[in-house]
RNA sequence: GUGGCCUUAGCUCAACCGGCAGAGCAUCGGAUUGUGGAUCCGAAGGUUACGGGUUCGACCCCCGUAGGCCACCCCA
């Protein structure tokens, strides 16, 4: 046997025991993507490096070290090395707004996708190589009304995923003028405790006070005594933000304030997501607000699958076997006629007995079994699987019997 | 990128102090001579992750590499 390849580190299969919890999630995806008035859109899977260099505001980690580096085959060193397969969606969708003029469609835009990130990192809990996100997007609504639009659109994801128990955090660290105030008072604040800090911590807060807030060592005295973010709002950030808890509590959304969460998206969270009114301009567009939130796709079927969220049922199996175990060609037949029908039909073209055949359509999770006996006759027997019972159907209007008695006595319910 | 633990059949795991690599489940076949998931019998399945070293002899001890899990860095 030849040498053995295995799936690149940091990804993995999606194997068909999992498959049907991916599919439901899904489905919730584009349901409520759809309900909620948004449009699809899809971006390739890599781009230039440069965008996303722009977008992330070159932070030297993300950039430099993380980002899954994907070469051309011909060219210069430069030309080689200067893609990337995408870290986040945003930028990639507000690369296509600017290029396909999107500004002047209808505003607001309200935009949606469905598919695979990727960050080059040691993988670890939840944290893959490979990752699939659901992102939403609006451009051009300031808020807050919108705000809670989005976060009450994610309340209700989990909910209809089927996921108990999922809070939504919420702390404002204000606009650029405000969060460089804070900034400021956070530093004044931790500078003279610095030795009740970790190692790490005394480090970032030189780099990024902020980030010393959600260092999971932090001492929680020093956390609960030091200022709070929203403290430091401008009038108009404390406003919007006020507005979006009023209009939460209007829609009866659960949420916390969390005056330790400073970053956009918490991997040990199922997702997240937030305004970035300046990302436009940036990336040499028209100067729009902006608002999206990400949420992780694996996080979220691991999370239904430990709650063994139930699924609905699917269209029952039959299976089509024979008594005469070399008659393959005339199950195939037979289970293509079925399939005209609209059934779902599973057969095989192996020489086994009959006994065999219905043993693999049992495993196989066949609900009916169709019967062909021997070669000539014009009839079939069809055979409840669960309860054992018979009846004998003319071939020539078998698909019709079939259908009728696989309605009949299989309620299709959560079938859609 | 850094650190800890781990890697034996498809899966879950055994194998004494270094002495011929085994079981359960799953798969395939037979018992059941036109009727299924049970039971019984049997078969197949391994370069013990990979490469080196120590030893008369290595799944076992040592070194390296890869991969997995967990944590750190980072987190778009």
């Amino acid at each position: 046997m030849a040498r053995k390849i295995s799936a690149p580190r940091g990804t993995h299969d999606l194997l068909p025991e999992e498959a049907p919890t991916w599919e439901r999630v899904e489905a919730v995806v584009r349901d409520l993507s759809s309900r909620y008035g948004f449009e699809r859109i899809d971006t390739p899977i890599f781009e230039r490096i440069e965008l996303f260099a722009r977008g992330l505001g070159e932070s030297s980690d993300a950039v430099e070290k993380e980002m899954f580096r994907v070469s051309g085959a011909k060219g210069s060193e430069e030309e080689r090395s200067e893609w990337a397969l995408r870290p986040e969606p945003t930028a990639g969708i507000v690369r296509a707004y600017i290029e396909h003029g999107m500004h002047v469609r209808p505003s607001p835009l309200r935009l949606w996708m469905l598919g695979p990130m990727f960050r080059y990192a040691r993988p670890q809990a939840g944290r893959y190589r490979e990752f699939t996100q659901w992102d939403v997007e609006v451009i051009g609504d300031p808020g807050p009304m919108v705000d809670a639009e989005l976060i009450e659109l994610a309340h209700r994801f989990y909910a209809e995923v089927g996921l108990r128990g999922v809070v939504a955090h919420l702390n404002s660290i204000g606009d650029m003028v405000c969060r460089a105030r804070y900034r400021d008072a956070l530093t004044e604040y931790f500078a003279p405790l610095s030795s009740r800090l970790s190692a790490d911590s005394q480090r970032r807060l030189q780099v990024n006070p902020l980030r010393v807030l959600d260092d999971k060592d932090l001492d929680p005295e020093l956390a609960a005594g030091a200022p709070k973010a929203l403290d430091y709002l401008c009038e108009a950030c404390r406003e919007h933000f006020e507005g979006l808890r009023e209009l939460l509590g209007r829609l009866g959304v659960r949420y916390e304030i969390n005056h330790r969460l400073v970053r956009g998206l918490d991997y040990y969270a199922l997702g997240g997501g937030g305004r970035y009114d300046g990302l436009i301009e940036v990336l040499g567009g028209r100067p729009a607000p902006a608002i999206g939130f990400g949420l992780g796709i694996d996080r979220t079927v691991i999370g239904a699958q430990k709650q063994q969220v139930t699924l609905p049922a699917r269209t029952p199996l039959v299976a089509v076997v024979s008594a005469s175990p070399d008659d393959a060609p005339r199950r195939l037949e037979v289970a293509t006629a079925l399939r005209d029908a609209g059934l779902r039909v599973r057969t095989d073209g192996l020489s086994r007995t009959l006994s065999k055949q219905l043993e693999a359509a049992a495993k196989a999770g066949a609900r009916w079994a169709v019967l062909l006996g021997e070669p000539g006759l014009a009839r079939a027997t069809l055979r409840d699987l669960e309860s054992g019972d018979q009846q004998d159907l003319a071939l020539d209007t078998l698909a019709a019997e079939v259908v009728r008695a696989v309605d009949h006595r299989t309620p299709s319910r959560g079938s859609k």
